[in-house]
DNA sequence: TTCAAATTGTTGCCAAGGCTAAACATTGTT
DNA sequence: AACAATGTTTAGCCTTGGCAACAATTTGAA
């Protein structure tokens, strides 16, 4: 295949190096596992901040999914620290729930108020946020940032 | 608990609809379903450009997966309709995912190119736009293509 | 207090996408 | 032609996050 004069293959440095793609997919891949987990401490956040407490009912409701599913991975967030619960009972976070609902709630906060900045409609912002937020870096983060202050000089 | 005269829960109006952020969510959830058949149809597509021809083994490779995933993966396209191949010969995209291709790979451009003229180092907007690109609506998408034009201008 | 409604928990099912190990096919070399 | 290397497929297992159906508990109203 390689042995005639002329090559009938194009170089192929329009490609980037396989490894290096691999770790991004692989990044990708790691902040999806962890997406699940940011969307729950964060509804759960949100909620005991507005009514005081959160259930299993409410996160099903505002998830769009069955409660079933919702205990599943309530159980899972429990077995990982990040969420305390009692039998019955509404749904606490743990001090490092609750740290992670914290960084999660400013990130969401940054990604939604750039793209309003940006002059996006409020309902896409807010929809588009929530599938973006958990895949920028700080280093965006911080473009994010900066943007979102140089537009409200103007 | 709340038996008290003076009421211990704020009102609600800090949080949304449930109805609306169910939708939200909903449709980050079908973002990740299509996101594995995108990443897929798109590297695909690049490997047939840049080296004409593309194997379970180079997608296992760019992924950073083992083959026997890549391989179950290319099962499901198959069905789908995305990717046709024969037992042990190299893979092909169908007309549908020759489409999908084309509109994930201008998506992707568009996300990167924003992001580098948003100013983020070039390694880390590629591993940025790799996660980005499968949740921004067509709205933001605009939005970004004006920014860059914008930007060019300067 | 009793009982029905609402809420929560459990069980068993499914598909997707990871993995390893082993079987199978193709290809190039000797 | 035979064989070794390379590439592909299959089989079996795991985890996550969907679901429905049923069981259990709590709560509010009669």
């Amino acid at each position: 295949m390689s042995d005639k004069t002329v090559p009938d293959k194009p170089p192929a440095d329009t490609l980037v190096d396989p490894g290096q793609q691999a770790r991004w997919f692989n990044r990708v891949r790691e902040a999806h596992q962890a997406e699940t987990a940011e969307d729950y401490v964060e509804l759960i956040a949100d909620l005991i901040e507005a009514q005081g407490e959160a259930r299993v009912v409410d996160l099903a409701n505002r998830f769009g999914v069955s409660h079933a599913t919702v205990n599943k991975v309530i159980v899972r967030l429990n077995r990982e620290g990040l969420v305390s619960n009692q039998p019955y009972r509404s749904l606490f976070l743990t001090e490092s729930g609750k740290g992670l609902a914290r960084r999660c709630k400013e990130r969401h906060r940054v990604v939604l108020d750039f793209l309003l900045a940006l002059g996006i409609a409020p309902a896409t912002a807010e929809a588009d946020a929530e599938g973006v937020e958990h895949h920028v870096s700080e280093e965006t983060l911080a473009a994010f940032r900066h943007f979102i202050v140089k537009q409200n000089q103007k």
